[in-house]
DNA sequence: TTGAAAGCGTTACCAA
DNA sequence: TTGGTAACGCTTTCAA
């Protein structure tokens, strides 16, 4: 900026003020020191900028991965979540920082905060971190959370209903004539937890003769989810419906039951949850609970810049959507 | 830091030095400090470092659009990779800063140099912006780009075999006994012409009585494509094959080929490009061409980090696997 | 081993 | 409307 300033015989106060289209400057002296930039090939230092004004034009997402240390972000979900974001972040004119958290995860959240890299923080899924973020929304505004809506919470987020689509899950495979259901999830994660409640609450509620659910805990991978099902067969367990807490789960799932011999759905039902465009080509067809990502990363991305300018925007809960396919048909 | 400095009864730049490890502080004055950090929970302000030490620990992805303005981050093949590039640089230790570049695209690269928000850049494929990354490798090194290898090419790139890639679908085509051949796709795109070259190649080479391709222009997104292969139909032309330039393609011309009644293999056989998850799910799964993403995201980190180390790390270029399974099969 | 001071490249306040 | 100067928060060189 130097340089330029030297060019256009000013000094560096009014070269920064013509480059920030400043109305103070007049007319044809911002345009001359734009075209000597413009010929220099001149662009602001970033940094430099971000350190006088304290703005940095950027967003973090975080990604809290306490459990699936692996390969996580190749799950559909993130991906698709991580796409949407990508475009609305860029479309408000920001930049998006990409970060995945992993173990040791001590104080990951006051640091991100206080290094002072983003603007705002927008986290995708609780995972373990509920009480950090609880713990750092007392003083830091921008910040949103893609989630469950727990009680008594006080960070902002944003989410599908889970107990309302797991309820629309459980009762869809007790319509269906299926009463022994197997819950497959790690109920530890708040989303997964709102999931398993909102199934048994369904069941509880419809009172349907000898019906029961019964939880598998398993990870949110692949080849972790085909275990523990495979496991839960060979051990003999009895049971005519699965419904897993997610699609890629629901999908190793169905894999372990037809490698066991039974068949999908005589035998036994899936449901899955998300909707992952996997879903609806796998064999049979995914019977899943919707979750609209494109609407959620662009709520994510609003509300955190509205709090970002100093209004307190509360957490929203979308409505989860069954989609019926044939992993489900009556028996 | 000043705070710090004040409460420890020191210098700042003492402070500095203990934060940092330097070996020049006694260890019980650093043990001292850094407590009296960690209770006040101080984190180094990422900005001011980044403007003293001239370097950002960021590596920016950048993915020019210059056709797919729409939602093509959603595309499996870009997330996917998305995801890999995530993981491999966060191990690095350096944070990703994820940028879609859209129209109008005059000199974004330059600007994106120069503003230095980052140390490195990777490139998620050429699209239409060969010559402004020709002209921006001759004096940017740390600059690698996921693409084609082009003849004369100055920057770095890293990708998959495209025309043997496409020289395997074609002669495999050519081995189920298909003659008239169609390729979708948008030539414009450097990768996809190696493609087409890779198809068009095989088949002069083969001189198999009466085979001939034919190029069906396509934008990659899943709708465009629909809409070309329905078209082509509509008008009455004849083909017994496709070879589609990327699989969201591919599984799109599917459903224009079996909406217009003809069945696949037996009318029609049909080849895609990624091997994306869905390739294996769709009915009839999908005969197509792998690309291994996982490695080529270690790569594009790889080299540009020992490029900004400053060695002059050379292109590489990836083998390319067919995949065969039903949508391929002899008619 | 620690302190002092300069400087990274901007922007913003105060004067003129 | 423009110029001068301080300050953003840190690291690093030089001196002690």
């Amino acid at each position: 900026m130097a340089d330029i300033a030297r060019l256009a015989g000013v000094h560096v106060s009014t070269v920064s003020r013509a480059l920030a289209g400043s109305p103070l400057i007049e007319r044809r002296m911002r345009e001359k020191i734009l075209k000597i930039a413009a010929k220099q090939g001149y662009v602001v230092n970033a940094t430099a900028r971000n350190l006088r004004t304290r703005r940095t034009q950027t967003l973090n997402v975080a990604i809290p991965l306490a459990h699936e240390s692996g390969q996580a972000l190749t799950d559909p979900f993130f991906t698709d979540m991580l796409g949407h974001l990508a475009d609305e972040i860029t479309q408000r004119g920001y930049a998006m920082h990409l970060q995945k958290i992993l173990p040791p995860m001590q104080g990951w959240l006051p640091k991100l905060i206080r290094a002072r890299s983003a603007d705002g923080i927008i986290v995708i899924g609780q995972s373990t971190e509920h009480a950090a973020l609880e713990e750092a929304a007392r003083d830091y505004a921008p910040l949103v959370v893609w989630g469950g809506q727990l009680e008594q919470q006080r960070y902002c987020v944003v989410g599908t209903d889970n107990a309302g689509g797991a309820r629309l899950a459980a009762e869809h495979l007790l319509a269906a004539g299926r009463r022994r259901i197997v819950f497959v999830g790690d109920p530890s994660i708040p989303e997964i937890r709102l999931r398993r409640d909102g199934c048994e609450r369904a069941l509880k509620k419809a009172r349907a003769a000898g019906a029961d659910v019964r939880v598998l805990a398993a990870h949110m991978t692949a080849d972790a989810a085909y275990e523990s099902v495979r496991g839960f067969i060979a051990r003999g367990e009895r049971f005519d419906a699965v419904f897993a807490a997610t699609d890629v789960i629901a999908i190793s799932a169905m894999r372990a039951i037809a490698a066991a011999g039974l068949a999908i759905p005589r035998d036994v039902a899936v449901v899955g949850f998300d909707d992952i465009p996997l879903a609806a080509h796998v064999h049979p067809p995914l019977t899943t609970v919707r979750q609209d990502i494109a609407r959620g990363a662009k709520l994510l991305v609003d509300l955190v810049l509205r709090r970002l300018a100093g209004e307190n925007a509360p957490s929203v809960t979308m409505p989860a959507e069954l989609v019926v396919r044939e992993s489900s048909a009556s028996g």
